[in-house]
DNA sequence: AGAAATATGAAATTTGCGTTTGAATTACAA
DNA sequence: TTGTAATTCAAACGCAAATTTCATATTTCT
């Protein structure tokens, strides 16, 4: 086609390796899918981004930066704690259960983590660490002075833990008799209720604890 | 070798197989890898058990069955439900946590959900689906009768997730600067009582926002 | 318009892996 | 000892997927 079509090629090519690689995973996609489902030839993905693997930390970096966007939108640093917490489980709520490219970059950190490469680390330095470091801050926050650094952490854990949990449902094409109510990616709110109220009780149990020890 | 040896050879494949499929997944684990382990001839597999796909089904069978018993001797159905969960969190612990073949076969699982293969479907309902029954009947047992079915799937969703975000934290070859106390994975007593009592205070809030549904 | 750069397409090449083959070796029983 | 079946081994095959090649088409620039 015409030059303006020939960047919009590698756009497209770009576009279908993100949703496949999140789809499928990075070894289970060929070029073959990708190239045809972004209508380009077979050749399209070593002349633009001179390998598959390249292409997979350019789809990375596309959806980090796409995420940071997103995340500005939804957390907002001056919320008080409790809120942002909040906030943060709905944002990630929102992340694991859309169908867009909000929700692909879930799945594509997901698979990286379970199947881990040999990019994983560094993708983990640039993009994951900064996160956990700043949730650890949040849970510090809520959870007071009193608790130590290690009871904090495993607190921070437990709280987490029902959002990656559901990265790996959405994940799987899960035929199994499905629950009468859909299962817990049916009702986004009543899921966010729940995963928000579980962690205020724990929270308040591990200060009540930790004021009064003896008991 | 004699032909005891023989019989020996098609169990070092078996054990290799089973180390390197959850260490690395079925894909990424060659049948050289495999044999290589097992130091026996590439052709080994093919001659004992017909392909590698079939061998990581035996695979599964053969963990599956390892799983049971080591099930059966941690969990007791006669005690009360609140220990029953305690001895749950602690089998699940345990498996996420060692190195030995019980930590195998947790990876196995989660290596098969988060990377689906053509035999996931039938893996799961074989292995997995009755655990997630038993798991709920207990949910049920500790949350009384008042909270709603999705409430209480919701519940056992919070509670049941700690443990498997463990398997997903265990299995990636983590080399990020260490938290100076070694991450949740450190101290298992101390990950277990926390995720405990987030488990109980998290039902009982949930017990009393359903007896004072008002406020 | 014509030359240079850029983009596309189809076919060829290369590589890695699972599997097969057939010969060589070993175990065991008659 | 000799025949038979089981096992081991190295090499070869077949296939699928990534990458390269090179010819052709299109755009840009002068």
């Amino acid at each position: 086609m015409n030059r303006t079509d020939g960047t919009a090629t590698s756009e497209r090519v770009l576009q279908a390796a993100y949703e496949l690689f999140s789809a499928k995973g990075f070894h289970a996609t060929t070029t073959q899918d990708i190239c045809s489902l972004a209508q380009a030839n077979i050749a399209a993905v070593n002349y633009y981004y001179g390998s598959k693997e390249n292409l997979y930390l350019e789809v990375w970096r596309h959806a980090a930066e796409q995420t940071q966007h997103h995340w500005e939108e939804c957390i907002h640093e001056d919320s008080p704690p409790e809120e942002q917490l909040r906030q943060f489980i709905a944002f990630r709520l929102e992340a694991a259960l859309s169908d867009d490219e909000r929700g692909w970059f879930t799945q594509l950190i997901h698979r990286e983590m379970s199947n881990p490469g040999p990019l994983t680390e560094e993708l983990g330095q640039r993009y994951l660490f900064p996160r956990v470091l700043w949730f650890q801050e949040l849970v510090r926050a809520l959870v007071g002075d009193k608790v130590s650094e290690r009871q904090m952490r495993l607190a921070g854990f437990c709280i987490h833990s029902p959002l990656m949990h559901l990265h790996e449902m959405r994940m799987r094409p899960d035929r199994r008799p499905p629950p009468p109510d859909g299962g817990p990616l049916a009702d986004p709110e009543a899921l966010a209720d729940t995963v928000y109220t579980f962690a205020l009780a724990g929270l308040r149990e591990l200060r009540r604890l930790h004021e009064e020890p003896n008991r």
